[in-house]
DNA sequence: AGCGCCGATACGCCGTAGGTATCGTTGCAG
DNA sequence: CTGCAACGATACCTACGGCGTATCGGCGCT
């Protein structure tokens, strides 16, 4: 007799629907048929009754159904004890560019969530440090993107993109549906600063050196592009204003969405923001 | 935070050392230790602080001891409430010979542990039923041993015994340390009444029909041994009167001591039984 | 009589809990 | 000061169970 399964028991005693309890539980609907046998076999009594008409908790059900809200409001709010037991922490959490994902403000609600205590400090950072200053120890964690130097880093990937060319909608080749790093050799590209991670300076500009002006943030990106018809890379799915085209690159290695701590960093916080983030984005 | 991490954190925090935890809760250290760590990252604080002097709670960890213990607790309660509202129930089961196994008691035990309103009447039968009453409706589920007809029932395997011979302790064949059925061939075995299951009355015949003495129970069967002369199979580790002698067989398949229940009973005290027996089979 | 709804079953995949072996640190003894 | 023993952490592997997709089966409704 799990939590788990008393928070899956609960839901379907409520909708009195497996199917919609699988849909509010986040899952199909076998599993979860299966879950609630198991907590029959485990009380030792039939919980539902299940007929065509309908599903109907037994008196037996009718009485966990109470006692599992019970237990499960008892477990959350030991949660709550144990969050204030540990006092009131930060976490500081490195951002790439203005927010590298929608997913950023429903992960920083789930934190919220797990840690009510907890302040989470966001450190917005621009596209010159890969690391948003976890390097520099102005960070604890980083949702940044990958690659870079990972010395003495932990990385774990939340996802991947194909990455596209950004352009001008009036270029050219802004009608194509797809194109290869090679029809944009003679073009000119960003540059990050001179001191930039090697190989993140090298992954954007697609592998080999380029020539072009030095930008910073992503803003800064965009306006060289309007202006001084320069090329620049970016992740696919995001929003970009009517002048700008991004087609997709079949010969650029998809860019990844990580997350990053310092090796060795046993602070718990830290490693639950990684699962968090990690469950987050596994959907 | 699930009911299982809270029972590995106790105890833990009451041994003050991983490894007697571990002892205790019948695993190893190395998953108790991760669960734990696994549990900090959960609850996003250190609940021990590890020194090679030794464990100890940490103030966080402290008020999570008492949290976990008074939510552990509560669970407990729970499970006796439902019981209470399941009412009083009676499962019979079946038991071959007389009591197939020393583990038969503690399985028991363990029911009664999971399930105390439950009654559980214990219907001791001979050898000449190997579904000990099931088929006749007699039981809920019978603990026995295979092979006997299945159709329409259900059998869990529990486990499996190497098959020796009975022999007087005097016989020529008793000293050596292994035998095959061959060379048992001219002997007279036994025979199980002329009803009985044919798998069943085949397999202790090592196959073949024989000729010998009708027996019902593990005791006749013993002393037909003794003042017949003849020769019988039995699973090993049983203890054995001082006159009789068993060795081990090397070309008989061995015994499976199993458990059966009718297909498509969906009885949860019966799958819960299913379940507990297969748990205290399994060490 | 046929179709549709809905829970149960079958089956394959993968994540994770648990096991064994080993490491790293630290305190202690010779 | 240099093994050595104790003990928790880590690495790696295996196996079981939880979840998904596909499908079945039973009852109701038109």
């Amino acid at each position: 007799m799990e939590l788990r399964t008393l928070r899956y028991f609960v839901a379907v005693a409520e909708e009195l629907h497996f199917g919609r309890a699988a849909t509010r539980l986040h899952m199909s609907q076998p599993p979860l048929s299966r879950a609630i046998k198991q907590l029959e076999a485990d009380v030792g009594a039939l919980l539902f009754a299940r007929s065509p008409a309908g599903v109907t908790l037994t008196p037996v059900g009718t009485v966990l159904l109470d006692e599992a809200r019970a237990l499960l409001d008892h477990a959350d709010r030991v949660r709550v004890r144990v969050s204030a037991a540990a006092g009131a922490a930060t976490i500081t959490v490195g951002i790439l560019g203005d927010g590298t994902d929608p997913g950023v403000s429903r992960l920083a609600a789930a934190y919220r969530r797990n840690h009510p205590g907890i302040d989470i400090h966001i450190r917005d950072t621009d596209l010159t440090d890969p690391t948003c200053g976890l390097r520099a120890g102005l960070v604890d964690v980083a949702l940044t993107r990958a690659p870079f130097d990972e010395t003495a880093l932990t990385v774990r990937t939340l996802r991947t993109d194909p990455v596209g060319v950004v352009l001008r909608a009036d270029d050219p080749l802004a009608r194509r549906d797809r194109l290869r790093l090679a029809e944009l050799s003679d073009r000119r590209w960003f540059q990050f600063p001179q001191d930039t991670d090697p190989s993140w300076q090298s992954y954007w500009n697609g592998g080999t050196p380029r020539e072009g002006p030095v930008v910073r943030a992503v803003q800064e990106c965009l306006q060289a592009v309007l202006w001084n018809g320069t090329v620049g890379l970016a992740p696919l799915g995001h929003d970009l204003p009517a002048e700008l085209a991004v087609v997709p690159l079949t010969d650029m290695v998809p860019s990844r969405v990580v997350a990053v701590w310092n090796e060795g960093d046993t602070n718990p916080l830290i490693r639950s923001f990684i699962e968090i983030a990690t469950a987050a984005y596994r959907r």
